[in-house]
DNA sequence: CTTAGGG
DNA sequence: CCCTAAG
């Protein structure tokens, strides 16, 4: 069941099992529904679909810090084994725990040719499968900012045991997953205070509103790094759950891979013995993304706004930071990552291997309707789709209703990971490295495409109708791949001079679980494709970024940004950043600076063509004034510099 | 890295 | 918000 692929740098890959999760809160599917029931469904909705789930799924976090019953919880397992030198050929792979009969608990391990399998039982996730809000809350424990903590932080694994574990159904998100707004994000996210910052040697507590974290001190012993790669890619698990989707927000943003000793023991940072190592920078490429994950992580939730001004105008996280010129770099190396990306996965998408073999295969499932009910768990894609009844003959009591769509997918392929980490680090934090990479990749660098007999579905305005997609004698030539999000291509992804690329659009097989009830056979293929994927592809795209969010400038953020604007004027955005805006880790000045943009325009426009949220007329009128008094003030700068010029001349 | 602007 | 050109 477990795919090893050959890696680049040794790893062989991570396979991550079909994750069966209850379907207790199916019911409420609520606005999930909304999109496919649409008569019209289009292959664009079923991507968006399949993609959202994805997501939705990665908002469990395996090492969220704050369980809803509030017991703290780590998850990944705990083994200091130093220097096993896991680095050459042991392939990885995630699959359930044995011994997790409560639902929950994947196992991550190691494999070897030579030695058995060692395998690390997760703790149990703790996060109820329907308890949604409670499970985001908890999965939050980083970044909130970005909120990419939860798209970092993925449960692969709910693995009850059970006999379906590899075949467990999809049941569609919401295709409009970036609906899921931050606002209730946010919220939960205020409610983090449990990620404590390390700093090198001693731990630093964080009390309320004022303290800060440390720096991102990452907790390895920083040694040589050792760049780990999963080349091809990994399977992850089928979506299977129904919690509503409306009660997950999404999680978008950056991608981030770390690795940090401590940062799964929810108090890790009081324990001297995981604080003691320093973080060494790492030179490849993963550089900057780890970077940028470190001083992610260490974001401290103050409960309420600072009281100096504008310092901490949205009473947000701060790290601590050595001084703020570094913080500020950190910053903007993050935001430097996703454009580099996107270019480079431009070129990427060039040639698409159109013959791919349906990696991925879906298939109804018998086991679709066995829930009976609306609440039954599965994909159901209430399309209009008039042949469902009979999809995939070869598959049994498939129940259709009406024209509904059902599939199943049983597994995804993660595309490739990359892990970069000190050799001295302990399994431990390897494994929790690769899970965050796991998780992350899974988070918001994919898209999903959809394959018909090997073939890419491109338009995504057809109807699943049009495509055929509904046709019984198509559905076993259904696929859906998980690439590379076209928008956040990672770096360097594009040689350019490389014709024997292969397309991250390259469908990517599925593997096939030795599950019984696996309706539909994965071409053999799969494995060996994966492992002649040319090595230029892996140092290409370690990292996917995503587009960040956006997140609506509060009033209490306006007025922060106009007084800061007033007493230091409009072009020291920096400066205003830092007085203003200086623990709102997001808002980075040029975001300042656009958004004073945004605010002279919307001061000059009339109220009525004004959108969001109001923004108080004073104000506007500051921004105005400002606005114009500085502007004065730039022009007389000019006027002066030209006259000294001149005089010079 | 910052600014300044266009997209 | 993103992306860039300039400085």
């Amino acid at each position: 069941m477990v795919l090893q692929k050959r890696l680049d740098y040794g790893f062989n890959g991570y396979q991550v099992p079909a994750t069966p999760r209850a379907t207790r809160s199916a019911r409420r599917r609520g606005s999930f529904r909304k999109k496919v029931e649409d008569n019209q469904m289009f292959a664009f909705d079923l991507l968006a679909t399949v993609a959202g789930k994805l997501l939705l799924e990665g908002e469990k976090s395996p090492d969220s810090v704050n369980t809803s019953n509030g017991k703290e919880q780590c998850v990944i397992a705990e083994d200091h084994v130093k220097n096993e030198g896991h680095a050459e050929d042991k392939p990885l792979k995630i699959e359930p725990c044995d011994q997790g009969n409560s639902g929950g608990s994947f196992i991550v391990s190691e494999l070897s040719s030579q030695m058995p399998s060692q395998k690390y039982c997760l703790r149990e996730f703790p996060c109820p499968q329907n308890d949604a809000c409670s499970a985001l809350a908890s999965v939050i424990t980083s970044d909130c900012s970005e909120k990419v903590g939860c798209a970092e932080k993925l449960v692969i694994g709910n693995g009850k045991n059970e006999t379906e574990s590899f075949a467990s159904k999809v049941e569609v998100g919401s295709s409009g997953f970036r609906e899921f707004n931050d606002r209730k994000l946010e919220n939960e996210t205020k409610r983090q205070i449990k990620v404590e910052p390390i700093k090198t040697g001693r731990a630093i507590l964080n009390t309320g509103a004022g303290m800060f974290g440390s720096e991102d001190q990452v907790v390895w012993d920083g040694k040589p790094s050792v760049l780990v790669s999963s080349n091809s890619s990994a399977e992850v698990p089928a979506c299977r759950d129904n919690i509503p989707c409306g009660s997950f927000p999404l999680c978008r943003g950056d991608v981030k891979v770390v690795s940090r000793d401590d940062d799964d023991n929810s108090s890790g940072c009081t324990q001297p013995s995981t604080s003691t190592k320093s973080f060494r920078p790492l030179p490849r490429i993963g550089d900057r993304r780890i970077r940028k994950l470190l001083a992610s992580r260490y974001w401290k939730v103050t409960p309420k706004l600072k009281e100096d001004g504008f310092s901490n105008v949205d009473g947000e996280v701060k790290p601590i930071y050595r001084n703020k010129r570094n913080c500020y770099k950190r910053q903007r190396s993050q935001r430097n990552y996703p454009f580099k990306k996107r270019k480079l996965l431009y070129c990427s998408s060039v040639s698409n291997s159109e013959g791919g073999n349906g990696n991925e295969r879906i298939s109804d499932s018998p086991q679709m309707g066995i829930n009976g009910d609306a609440s039954g768990s599965g994909l159901k894609l209430h399309g209009g789709i008039g042949t469902s009844a009979s999809v995939a003959g070869q598959h049994t009591s498939f129940q259709s209703r009406d024209s509904h769509v059902k599939l199943r997918i049983k597994s995804f392929r993660v595309p490739e990971l990359f892990i970069e980490i000190p050799e001295t680090a302990t399994v431990g934090s390897l494994k929790r490295t690769v899970m965050e990479a796991v998780t992350a990749i899974l988070g918001g660098g994919l898209r999903v495409g959809v394959l018909l007999r090997g073939k890419k579905v491109r338009d995504d305005s057809k109807t699943l109708q049009q495509t055929g997609i509904s046709q019984d004698d198509q559905m076993d030539a259904l696929g859906f791949t998980l690439e590379p999000n076209p928008s956040q291509a990672p770096q360097a992804l594009c040689p350019g001079d490389n014709p024997f690329l292969l397309p991250y659009d390259t469908p990517q097989p599925l593997i096939s679980v030795t599950d019984s009830k696996a309706l539909v056979s994965v071409p053999a293929m799969s494995v060996e494709a994966l492992a002649v994927v040319p090595v230029h592809r892996k140092s290409k795209r370690s990292e996917i970024v995503q587009r960040r969010i956006r997140r609506p400038f509060s009033v209490s953020e306006v007025e922060a940004l106009v007084q800061a604007v007033e007493k230091l004027g409009t072009g020291r955005w920096r400066d205003v950043k830092l007085r203003a805006f200086d623990n709102a880790k997001h808002r980075t000045y040029v975001d300042l600076k656009d958004k004073w943009k945004t605010l002279v325009h919307t001061a000059r426009i009339s109220p009525q063509q004004r959108r969001g949220e109001p923004v108080p007329q004073e104000l506007l009128d500051r921004v105005l004034t400002a606005h114009a008094y500085w502007s004065q003030q730039q022009a007389k700068q000019q006027l002066k510099h030209q006259s000294e010029t001149c005089l010079l001349l």
